[in-house]
DNA sequence: CCGCGGGCCTGAGAGC
DNA sequence: TGCTCTCAGGCCCGCG
């Protein structure tokens, strides 16, 4: 589901209710998500103060005073819910609202400030690792991932330098990792409609013969930048699952120029339609008319 | 090393 | 109403 705007908008609520509370309980209710959660999870967490709550690309990172880092991730349909004190008849009621849900609800936290966070994910690709801060830099989960879009290090020479020499699309080249941090498809498809790029264009193409940026990395970190301000400034976008901390919803799907959106006339007036494609197995919505 | 396809799960919606 | 089929915001892994 999350892509780093719905996950930095998950942090944004997560920490007022975590950050400088211990952890006085932590029932797991569902080891099974993308990976078995250890054993010794509950015993680790429980009695600790946290630090801090964090983010790396689509990773949240809670750092807890035993000097364990809480390295968890939403997959495709994770969630979280804060509840203050004495609001739990009021989750029990949302979930009954919303049917099944509390069924899916793995894993929760009871905080020493009253608060409960609650882990809810249908699909179960999520998942929570405990990893000592001092080897962090060795986590295989983040070590290969690449620049942070948001910091003020990346930038199109960057960028250009990441996608020369691929032969892959523009489009594949976004959505690794490696290449830059945090964008999923719906974000990807947004950006390169911005920068009017072809998702289809070979991803070296951004770059010269020495791998210098030329006028396009310039355009598509400047549509990535400005895509995910707007994104985070609107709480994230929500689909299915994904609700801010407190419950409310992301407002940003209603700001999708392109994504999901085939059929639809091109927002840039172009006269062109929006058309749905796939793409290593997953679907593109772009303008053919006007990205080129 | 790179790029691709499979697989992991559940639920919503379309079509019959 | 209910069945079947497709698709969904992600990412690790194994293969060629």
């Amino acid at each position: 589901m999350p892509e780093l705007p719905e996950v930095e908008t998950v942090r944004r609520g997560l920490a007022p209710a975590m950050e400088g509370a211990r952890i006085d309980n932590v029932e797991v209710r569902h080891r099974g998500l993308r990976w078995p959660i250890a054993k010794d999870f509950e015993k680790r967490l429980k009695g600790k103060t946290v630090d801090g709550v964090g983010r790396r690309a689509k990773y949240l990172l809670v750092d807890v005073s035993s000097g364990d880092v809480l390295v968890m991730h939403l997959g495709m349909s994770g969630s979280f819910r804060v509840a203050k004190d004495g609001e739990e008849g009021k989750i029990a009621k949302y979930h009954h609202e919303k049917a099944k849900s509390a069924t899916h609800d793995h894993v929760v936290f009871h905080m020493s400030n009253g608060a409960t966070v609650t882990f809810n994910d249908p699909r179960r690709f999520g998942s929570m690792k405990l990893v000592a801060r001092a080897k962090m830099d060795q986590e295989p989960l983040l070590r290969s991932i690449g620049p942070e879009p948001l910091g003020n290090e990346f930038d199109a020479a960057m960028l250009a330098h990441a996608c020369a020499g691929k032969k892959t699309s523009l489009k594949a080249a976004l959505l690794d990792q490696r290449v830059v941090a945090g964008l999923g498809n719906i974000y990807v498809c947004e950006t390169l409609f911005r920068a009017r790029l072809s998702p289809k264009r070979q991803a070296s193409t951004i770059a010269d013969r020495k791998g210098q940026p030329n006028g396009r990395a310039v355009a598509l970190v400047d549509a990535i930048k400005a895509v995910l301000h707007d994104a985070i400034k609107a709480g994230g976008s929500s689909l299915r699952d994904h609700r801010r901390a407190d419950g409310s919803l992301g407002d940003f799907q209603h700001n999708f120029l392109v994504y999901d959106r085939e059929g639809k006339p091109c927002p840039d007036g172009c006269k062109g339609t929006v058309k749905r494609i796939v793409q290593n197995g997953r679907s593109t919505f772009y303008c053919p008319a006007c990205q080129k």
